[in-house]
DNA sequence: TCAGTTCCTGACCGATCGGTCAGCTACGTT
DNA sequence: AACGTAGCTGACCGATCGGTCAGGAACTGA
């Protein structure tokens, strides 16, 4: 069973990422999750500390596990195993990539997005002397994963099966990234 | 000289791309174009009326000129000519196309969103019998490019010349499309 | 049984925002 | 001069939203 707090932070989660952090009232958080409005700010001392909730597990697991995987990414078969991982991750935190990457630019003055904004930069130095194409490709590649994820869910006339997007979205990366590695 | 209706266009233009169309407030629009709140309200009957008016033009111009390079891009000097267009108005219209991708998901409801959407999806629908990669390639590629294009205003540190941007968009853009045109 | 704590709620408050309105100014027309 | 009209404004209104608060219900431990 689910706990309060855990239902609260997925409900958030998704609301969040269907109508914006803005957009989003704490009240349809808590009709989402079934309680009331001062439940959830019981739980949550504010709307800002529930998005604080709802993308750190998200910026935690990216932070721990990529640099290390990029970092190793010298052959092809370990740059295969990097996008592997990119793409599970980005999948696997599919809504809180979602709000990121639209939504990073409008509320960039709170703390959670600075964080995140400032992981993808340190992820980014991490690899000097590059040219303008290796960072138009890596950028390309990071919105277009996002926004291909983020568009999926809705026009679901052209979803497939996950599996299927998962190897394909590997292979187009791979096809972008394959002279640069990110 | 701009009118005073024309100003107040541009800078709502503005206001939505960087504070969002719900973050934006009739006031900061009215304060960045140096008029009164009530002005604004009374050369546009209401906020959406804004923003209307504001994605109208890229919109309009976006649908008129599009499909039909699109349609006549059948060798590869003719795909270079859709795709340097394609790039040319995604930065004419950078703020427009910014405002579209990034919110497109949360203001699903509004009409000239759902008129937005529609073209897009014309234009994708126009090129039958495509693969899941086809599809992720279009879709990474528009996405990744808005992306790029949205960030870089603010990233400071990695804006070149804005000609070298466009000519290695193009170019990645090309890598990306080349086996399908969009 | 009783006290303490956790979880939860309805009612309420202050602030903000979109939008309205009456009225002011300036200018063209007769 | 008198009038109409376009452009613009400050003051105001109703609604919504984030957040507070006092208190109720259920459980635990002594």
């Amino acid at each position: 069973m689910q706990t309060t707090a855990s239902e609260v932070r997925q409900a958030a989660l998704e609301e969040f990422a269907s109508s914006g952090y803005l957009g989003a009232t704490i009240q349809a958080i808590a009709d989402r999750a079934g309680v009331s409005k001062a439940s959830v700010l019981y739980h949550y001392a504010s709307k800002e500390t529930l998005l604080d909730a709802a993308l750190g597990p998200a910026i935690d697991e990216i932070a721990t596990l990529l640099p290390g995987t990029l970092a190793r990414a010298r052959t092809p078969e370990e740059q295969r195993v990097f996008l592997v991982e990119f793409v599970d991750l980005l999948i696997r935190h599919r809504l809180a990539a979602q709000i990121f990457i639209t939504q990073s630019g409008t509320l960039a003055d709170l703390p959670i997005v600075v964080r995140a904004q400032d992981m993808i930069r340190r992820i980014a130095e991490d690899r000097p002397e590059r040219d303008i194409d290796d960072i138009v490709r890596s950028a390309v590649a990071l919105g277009g994963a996002a926004y291909l994820l983020a568009q999926t869910p809705r026009t679901g006339a052209l979803a497939p099966d996950e599996s299927v997007l998962r190897d394909s979205l590997v292979r187009i990366l791979g096809e972008l990234l394959a002279p640069a590695v990110v």
